[in-house]
DNA sequence: ACAGATTCATAATTTAAAGTTATGATTAAC
DNA sequence: GTTAATCATAACTTTAAATTATGAATCTGT
């Protein structure tokens, strides 16, 4: 069916007229004249019969209008859609992540983005760096914030977001509560570890070969990123986490900071897309509010 | 907005391939990219990521396929519609009628039509006989049912319903009721009239005056069809009323007739439809089961 | 790793659709 | 009865849409 003959035939049962609808269309009468012969021999139907010097919608004109008229509001509602998508006010911005941005900072960039723009709708994955790199990669993503590594990757552009300290942290009541000590000290006391490896424990478990001092020891093997630090309050042990999570529990005072002077390590969390193809406009828009500067995504 | 270009689209967003949304809709290759990179440019979007050797659908695309969804399903529920009015399954019956038929005869003959179609929505207008004329004329109604006068009219057909017989009615204990007597007799008695000329009226006083009988004199004008009959049933006097209009209270036993042996009557009730442009098909159908043949209309 | 097949894009060309101007028939208006 | 308005038709031009041919990139299977 040639929709486009549906649209000059709306017109002209809005208005009533072939030659209105040709003002209207900017086309010429003969133009639209001939639309609506083919749309009326396309459908079987007569549309238009001749009263006086104009003319007058049939039965079957009527009904074929009212259907025109649904065809003309759907097409204005699309490029409405349309526009908004373009400009950004609305879309969908589909994010991967790793526990650590998902949880500590991305609820709060998402809620202030939200109030920006209150049409988005965000969809957030988390799992671990290579996941979400190959969520990119793969199309089911359009944004991804890693924290731990900050490594290139083949077709895939990265900014840094912020730097976390990574900290060593105790119960509150533990004898090395707030002391300062180096890391073949620190590395005797029992360890909390998260079950699936974190990115916080990886680069201690390197960092302990490449000094050459032994390996922490775990006593305790936790999942989740709460967890950790709720056990170290319990007062399982020691654990090396991310400030981010260890900061609300310190300031309550469940857990303290334990300062090993060799072992300063600090998380890169970056903000990763694909090199090649450009970024919704929403997910620029998301991009360019975490980062803070008016950069091409 | 080139609206077929999206429905190109829409194609190769559900089958997720260019070479296969162009097999689909029966033309080359080529023509499918084309129309994909005219509406890309249209739109101001990239709708086609190209990945391996194939193509997926960026989020821009993914939007607007969804928009073409709408499109092509609005499309398919167009031609539906219409075909179901080109068959005559649907659409809507304008009927203009006078009162007599549009009481006693629509009522059961739109009935069963209703069952035959059930989708069938009717438009009955009461009016009299030159209204009826006027909306055909004017296309404010595709079939009229006329009592009364079965003249010939520039631009309309008619066709011979039934002939419907007049009768002089009295109250059931009037010692005329059965009896059979002549005109200028039943004229003495006092008459019950409608205060809008009715058809059967309008015949009884031209027959006076061809007769040169005195008119008939009112004992009580009154409106409305069923009034005349409940008026005489009530003792105000005798009437001129349709056959059909007084068949059921005198099988009742409410009132009677009178046989007038020189007045007999008949009073045509006749199709009528504008003689150049054809009907509607639902109307056609019912004005074939209303006249009991197949007569194109 | 390489030959062959698949998929999409581009270019050149043809065909079909859509638009134009000019003009005629019909009807309303003055 | 003349004039103006409206739609239909015809002849022609322009634009859009299709075609075939071909090239670049990528996957498949040996």
């Amino acid at each position: 069916m040639n929709l486009y003959g549906l649209i000059v035939f709306h017109h002209v049962a809005v208005m009533g007229s072939v030659t209105k609808a040709a003002e209207e269309l900017r086309i010429s009468q003969p133009a639209v004249t001939a639309h609506v012969r083919n749309l009326s021999h396309e459908l079987g139907l007569t549309l238009l019969a001749p009263r006086g010097r104009g003319i007058l919608l049939t039965a079957a004109g009527e009904r074929v209008a009212a259907h025109a008229a649904r065809v003309a509001a759907l097409e204005r509602d699309i490029k409405r859609d349309v526009d908004a998508f373009r400009s950004g006010e609305s879309g969908v911005i589909r994010i991967a992540a790793t526990s650590l941005p998902a949880n500590f900072l991305l609820p709060g960039w998402l809620m202030t983005f939200r109030e920006a723009y209150p049409s988005v709708v965000a969809k957030l994955v988390t799992g671990n760096a290579r996941d979400a790199r190959r969520a990119l990669l793969h199309y089911e993503a359009d944004l991804a914030v890693i924290g731990g590594s900050s490594e290139e990757f083949q077709g895939l552009s990265h900014r840094l977001l912020l730097e976390d300290e990574l900290w060593f942290v105790v119960p509150a009541a533990h004898p090395l509560a707030g002391l300062s000590l180096a890391l073949s000290s620190m590395i005797e006391q029992p360890f909390v570890m998260r079950e699936t490896g974190s990115a916080a424990m990886d680069r201690l478990l390197s960092l302990c070969r490449v000094r050459g001092v032994r390996q922490p020891t775990a006593v305790l093997k936790v999942d989740g990123v709460q967890e950790t630090v709720r056990h170290v309050a319990a007062g399982f042990g020691a654990a090396y986490v991310s400030s981010l999570e260890a900061k609300d529990a310190a300031a309550r005072g469940e857990i303290a900071r334990v300062d090993v002077t060799d072992a300063k390590l600090v998380n890169p969390i970056v903000l990763v897309w694909r090199a090649d193809d450009p970024l919704p406009p929403i997910a620029a828009h998301f991009a360019r509010q975490i980062t803070g500067d008016g950069t091409a995504f």
